[in-house]
DNA sequence: CTTTCATATCGACGTTTGTCAATGGAAAGT
DNA sequence: ACTTTCCATTGACAAACGTCGATATGAAAG
Protein backbone atom coordinates (compact mmCIF):
# COMPACT_ATOMS: atom_id res chain seq x y z
CA UNK A 1 0.00 0.00 0.00
CA UNK A 2 1.47 3.39 -1.05
CA UNK A 3 0.81 6.21 1.49
CA UNK A 4 1.59 9.38 -0.01
CA UNK A 5 2.26 11.29 3.12
CA UNK A 6 3.42 14.60 2.02
CA UNK A 7 4.31 17.69 4.64
CA UNK A 8 1.86 20.34 5.37
CA UNK A 9 3.34 23.47 3.66
CA UNK A 10 2.70 25.61 6.49
CA UNK A 11 1.18 25.75 9.84
CA UNK A 12 -2.43 26.30 11.12
CA UNK A 13 -2.86 30.06 11.05
CA UNK A 14 0.42 31.80 10.44
CA UNK A 15 2.34 32.00 7.20
CA UNK A 16 5.44 30.26 7.14
CA UNK A 17 6.41 29.26 10.50
CA UNK A 18 9.99 27.73 10.96
CA UNK A 19 11.25 25.50 13.74
CA UNK A 20 13.12 28.54 15.38
CA UNK A 21 10.00 31.24 14.81
CA UNK A 22 7.35 29.76 17.09
CA UNK A 23 7.14 26.61 19.35
CA UNK A 24 6.26 23.45 17.25
CA UNK A 25 3.01 21.97 18.13
CA UNK A 26 3.23 18.08 19.12
CA UNK A 27 1.73 17.19 15.97
CA UNK A 28 3.76 19.34 13.48
CA UNK A 29 6.66 18.17 15.26
CA UNK A 30 6.34 14.42 14.30
CA UNK A 31 5.14 15.38 10.91
CA UNK A 32 8.29 17.12 10.53
CA UNK A 33 10.79 14.16 12.23
CA UNK A 34 9.24 11.91 9.65
CA UNK A 35 10.22 14.16 6.84
CA UNK A 36 13.99 14.14 8.21
CA UNK A 37 13.84 10.87 9.40
CA UNK A 38 13.34 10.07 5.17
CA UNK A 39 16.62 12.78 4.93
CA UNK A 40 18.53 10.69 7.60
CA UNK A 41 20.06 8.27 5.47
CA UNK A 42 23.03 8.04 3.24
CA UNK A 43 21.70 5.72 0.87
CA UNK A 44 18.32 7.87 0.55
CA UNK A 45 20.88 11.22 0.39
CA UNK A 46 22.92 9.44 -2.45
CA UNK A 47 20.18 8.30 -4.23
CA UNK A 48 18.29 12.00 -4.50
CA UNK A 49 21.83 13.25 -5.73
CA UNK A 50 22.31 10.78 -8.16
CA UNK A 51 19.04 11.12 -9.98
CA UNK A 52 19.24 14.88 -9.73
CA UNK A 53 22.63 14.87 -11.72
CA UNK A 54 21.65 11.64 -13.75
CA UNK A 55 21.39 12.23 -17.92
CA UNK A 56 17.71 14.00 -18.53
CA UNK A 57 17.51 13.96 -14.41
CA UNK A 58 16.58 10.45 -14.68
CA UNK A 59 17.94 6.81 -14.01
CA UNK A 60 15.96 3.28 -13.41
CA UNK A 61 16.94 1.21 -10.30
CA UNK A 62 19.05 -1.08 -12.68
CA UNK A 63 21.55 2.00 -12.69
CA UNK A 64 21.65 2.51 -9.31
CA UNK A 65 22.23 -0.39 -7.66
CA UNK A 66 25.81 -0.47 -8.54
CA UNK A 67 26.84 3.18 -7.53
CA UNK A 68 25.45 2.67 -4.16
CA UNK A 69 26.78 -0.92 -3.36
CA UNK A 70 23.46 -2.30 -1.89
CA UNK A 71 21.49 -5.06 -3.23
CA UNK A 72 18.70 -4.36 -5.40
CA UNK A 73 15.94 -5.00 -2.97
CA UNK A 74 17.34 -2.69 -0.47
CA UNK A 75 17.69 -0.54 -3.44
CA UNK A 76 14.17 -0.72 -4.08
CA UNK A 77 13.43 -0.29 -0.72
CA UNK A 78 14.80 3.26 0.09
CA UNK A 79 13.47 4.16 -3.66
CA UNK A 80 10.14 3.28 -1.69
CA UNK A 81 10.66 5.55 1.28
CA UNK A 82 11.77 8.68 -1.13
CA UNK A 83 8.43 8.07 -3.20
CA UNK A 84 6.30 8.09 -0.20
CA UNK A 85 7.72 11.22 1.15
CA UNK A 86 7.02 12.71 -1.68
CA UNK A 87 10.61 13.62 -2.99
CA UNK A 88 10.93 11.16 -6.03
CA UNK A 89 8.64 9.87 -8.44
CA UNK A 90 8.89 6.73 -10.36
CA UNK A 91 7.55 6.24 -13.86
CA UNK A 92 7.23 2.84 -15.56
CA UNK A 93 7.74 2.34 -19.09
CA UNK A 94 8.53 -1.11 -20.63
CA UNK A 95 10.59 -3.21 -18.25
CA UNK A 96 11.92 -0.25 -16.68
CA UNK A 97 11.11 2.31 -14.08
CA UNK A 98 12.69 5.85 -14.44
CA UNK A 99 12.95 7.55 -11.23
CA UNK A 100 13.46 11.50 -10.89
CA UNK A 101 13.84 14.31 -8.19
CA UNK A 102 10.91 16.25 -7.35
CA UNK A 103 12.54 19.86 -5.78
CA UNK A 104 8.94 20.80 -4.42
CA UNK A 105 8.92 18.57 -1.04
CA UNK A 106 12.76 19.77 -0.16
CA UNK A 107 12.08 23.31 -0.30
CA UNK A 108 9.34 22.57 2.08
CA UNK A 109 12.08 21.64 4.26
CA UNK A 110 14.36 24.59 3.71
CA UNK A 111 11.82 26.91 4.67
CA UNK A 112 11.21 25.17 8.19
CA UNK A 113 14.88 25.54 8.67
CA UNK A 114 15.06 29.06 8.01
CA UNK B 1 32.51 11.78 26.03
CA UNK B 2 31.68 14.76 24.04
CA UNK B 3 32.27 13.88 20.93
CA UNK B 4 30.71 17.61 18.90
CA UNK B 5 30.33 16.18 15.47
CA UNK B 6 29.54 19.83 13.79
CA UNK B 7 29.16 19.73 9.79
CA UNK B 8 31.51 20.74 6.94
CA UNK B 9 30.15 23.64 5.93
CA UNK B 10 31.21 23.17 1.96
CA UNK B 11 32.74 19.65 -0.25
CA UNK B 12 35.76 19.62 -0.61
CA UNK B 13 36.51 21.32 -4.07
CA UNK B 14 33.09 23.52 -5.23
CA UNK B 15 31.68 26.27 -3.43
CA UNK B 16 28.32 25.02 -2.28
CA UNK B 17 27.08 21.90 -3.51
CA UNK B 18 24.03 20.72 -2.83
CA UNK B 19 22.01 17.34 -2.38
CA UNK B 20 20.45 18.05 -5.90
CA UNK B 21 23.67 19.75 -7.48
CA UNK B 22 26.34 17.16 -7.46
CA UNK B 23 26.44 13.63 -6.78
CA UNK B 24 27.53 13.12 -2.82
CA UNK B 25 30.27 11.13 -1.52
CA UNK B 26 30.07 8.25 0.32
CA UNK B 27 31.42 10.43 3.10
CA UNK B 28 29.40 13.45 2.63
CA UNK B 29 26.48 11.33 2.68
CA UNK B 30 26.89 9.89 6.08
CA UNK B 31 28.00 13.00 7.23
CA UNK B 32 24.80 14.56 5.92
CA UNK B 33 22.82 11.66 7.10
CA UNK B 34 24.36 12.10 10.65
CA UNK B 35 22.99 15.98 10.49
CA UNK B 36 19.49 15.08 9.68
CA UNK B 37 18.40 11.91 11.70
CA UNK B 38 19.23 14.33 14.59
CA UNK B 39 16.25 16.59 13.14
CA UNK B 40 14.40 13.32 12.65
CA UNK B 41 12.90 13.20 16.34
CA UNK B 42 9.58 15.22 17.31
CA UNK B 43 11.09 15.67 20.93
CA UNK B 44 14.59 17.69 19.56
CA UNK B 45 12.48 19.50 17.15
CA UNK B 46 10.44 21.06 19.95
CA UNK B 47 13.38 21.57 22.05
CA UNK B 48 14.40 23.61 19.36
CA UNK B 49 11.46 25.83 18.86
CA UNK B 50 11.09 25.70 22.49
CA UNK B 51 14.28 27.41 22.82
CA UNK B 52 14.36 29.72 20.23
CA UNK B 53 10.84 31.44 21.68
CA UNK B 54 12.09 31.15 25.16
CA UNK B 55 12.25 34.54 27.31
CA UNK B 56 15.90 35.84 26.19
CA UNK B 57 16.08 33.16 24.40
CA UNK B 58 17.22 30.84 26.72
CA UNK B 59 16.01 27.67 29.06
CA UNK B 60 16.52 25.57 31.94
CA UNK B 61 15.77 21.71 31.64
CA UNK B 62 13.08 21.88 34.37
CA UNK B 63 11.03 24.40 31.79
CA UNK B 64 11.61 22.03 29.51
CA UNK B 65 11.06 18.31 30.94
CA UNK B 66 6.90 19.16 31.73
CA UNK B 67 6.16 20.92 28.32
CA UNK B 68 7.31 17.94 27.01
CA UNK B 69 5.69 15.24 28.50
CA UNK B 70 8.78 13.37 28.74
CA UNK B 71 10.92 12.54 31.64
CA UNK B 72 13.87 14.20 33.13
CA UNK B 73 16.43 11.86 31.74
CA UNK B 74 14.84 11.67 28.33
CA UNK B 75 14.85 15.13 27.86
CA UNK B 76 18.72 15.49 29.06
CA UNK B 77 19.71 12.77 26.25
CA UNK B 78 17.95 14.47 23.74
CA UNK B 79 19.52 17.96 24.83
CA UNK B 80 22.78 16.36 24.61
CA UNK B 81 22.49 14.66 20.92
CA UNK B 82 21.59 18.15 20.11
CA UNK B 83 24.59 20.02 21.62
CA UNK B 84 26.77 17.09 20.32
CA UNK B 85 25.14 18.47 16.91
CA UNK B 86 26.30 22.37 17.56
CA UNK B 87 22.34 22.84 17.37
CA UNK B 88 21.95 24.27 21.02
CA UNK B 89 24.79 25.22 23.82
CA UNK B 90 24.21 25.04 27.33
CA UNK B 91 25.52 27.17 29.94
CA UNK B 92 25.87 26.16 33.54
CA UNK B 93 25.08 29.02 35.97
CA UNK B 94 24.58 27.63 39.40
CA UNK B 95 22.23 24.69 39.84
CA UNK B 96 20.56 25.35 36.36
CA UNK B 97 22.01 24.70 33.18
CA UNK B 98 20.33 27.38 30.54
CA UNK B 99 20.26 26.02 26.96
CA UNK B 100 20.24 28.35 24.10
CA UNK B 101 19.51 27.39 20.01
CA UNK B 102 22.73 28.14 17.84
CA UNK B 103 21.23 29.06 14.44
CA UNK B 104 25.00 28.53 12.29
CA UNK B 105 24.00 24.42 12.35
CA UNK B 106 20.09 24.88 10.89
CA UNK B 107 21.60 27.45 8.25
CA UNK B 108 24.43 25.15 6.98
CA UNK B 109 21.44 22.68 6.46
CA UNK B 110 19.18 24.33 5.13
CA UNK B 111 21.89 25.42 2.40
CA UNK B 112 22.71 21.85 1.67
CA UNK B 113 18.86 21.49 0.84
CA UNK B 114 18.52 24.43 -1.70
C1' DC C 1 3.67 -20.10 -23.91
C1' DT C 2 7.83 -20.40 -22.04
C1' DT C 3 11.81 -17.81 -20.85
C1' DT C 4 14.19 -13.84 -19.47
C1' DC C 5 14.79 -9.59 -17.39
C1' DA C 6 13.69 -5.45 -14.20
C1' DT C 7 11.62 -4.34 -10.13
C1' DA C 8 8.79 -5.05 -5.93
C1' DT C 9 7.62 -7.61 -1.84
C1' DC C 10 8.39 -10.90 1.98
C1' DG C 11 10.75 -12.91 5.95
C1' DA C 12 14.40 -12.92 8.92
C1' DC C 13 18.33 -11.07 11.27
C1' DG C 14 21.46 -7.84 13.76
C1' DT C 15 21.87 -3.01 14.99
C1' DT C 16 20.31 1.30 16.43
C1' DT C 17 17.12 4.22 18.84
C1' DG C 18 13.87 6.27 22.32
C1' DT C 19 12.32 5.56 26.74
C1' DC C 20 12.27 5.26 31.83
C1' DA C 21 13.72 3.87 36.74
C1' DA C 22 17.61 4.05 39.42
C1' DT C 23 21.75 6.17 40.56
C1' DG C 24 25.56 9.63 40.64
C1' DG C 25 27.38 14.33 41.13
C1' DA C 26 27.47 19.12 41.95
C1' DA C 27 25.74 23.35 43.89
C1' DA C 28 22.89 25.86 47.17
C1' DG C 29 20.08 26.08 51.34
C1' DT C 30 19.38 24.92 56.42
C1' DA D 1 27.30 18.17 58.09
C1' DC D 2 22.99 17.14 56.30
C1' DT D 3 19.40 17.84 53.08
C1' DT D 4 17.40 19.52 48.76
C1' DT D 5 17.39 20.64 44.12
C1' DC D 6 18.88 20.37 39.34
C1' DC D 7 21.01 17.84 35.88
C1' DA D 8 23.79 13.93 33.81
C1' DT D 9 24.80 9.05 33.45
C1' DT D 10 23.90 4.14 33.62
C1' DG D 11 21.46 -0.06 32.56
C1' DA D 12 17.74 -2.37 30.62
C1' DC D 13 14.07 -3.06 27.46
C1' DA D 14 10.87 -2.74 23.41
C1' DA D 15 10.28 -0.76 18.98
C1' DA D 16 12.03 0.83 14.67
C1' DC D 17 15.43 0.48 11.05
C1' DG D 18 18.76 -1.17 7.35
C1' DT D 19 20.16 -5.07 5.16
C1' DC D 20 20.02 -9.25 2.32
C1' DG D 21 18.38 -13.86 0.30
C1' DA D 22 14.42 -15.79 -1.50
C1' DT D 23 10.38 -15.17 -3.92
C1' DA D 24 6.57 -12.82 -6.39
C1' DT D 25 4.95 -9.75 -10.18
C1' DG D 26 4.82 -8.10 -14.60
C1' DA D 27 6.34 -7.01 -19.06
C1' DA D 28 8.97 -7.96 -23.18
C1' DA D 29 11.35 -11.40 -26.13
C1' DG D 30 12.01 -15.73 -28.35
Amino acid sequence: MQTRTTLAVTGTDECCPTVLSSPLSEARAEELAVAFSVLSDPVRLRLLSLLASAPAGEACVCELVEPLGRSQPTVSHHLKILADAGLITGDKRGRWVWYRAVPDQLDVLRNVLA
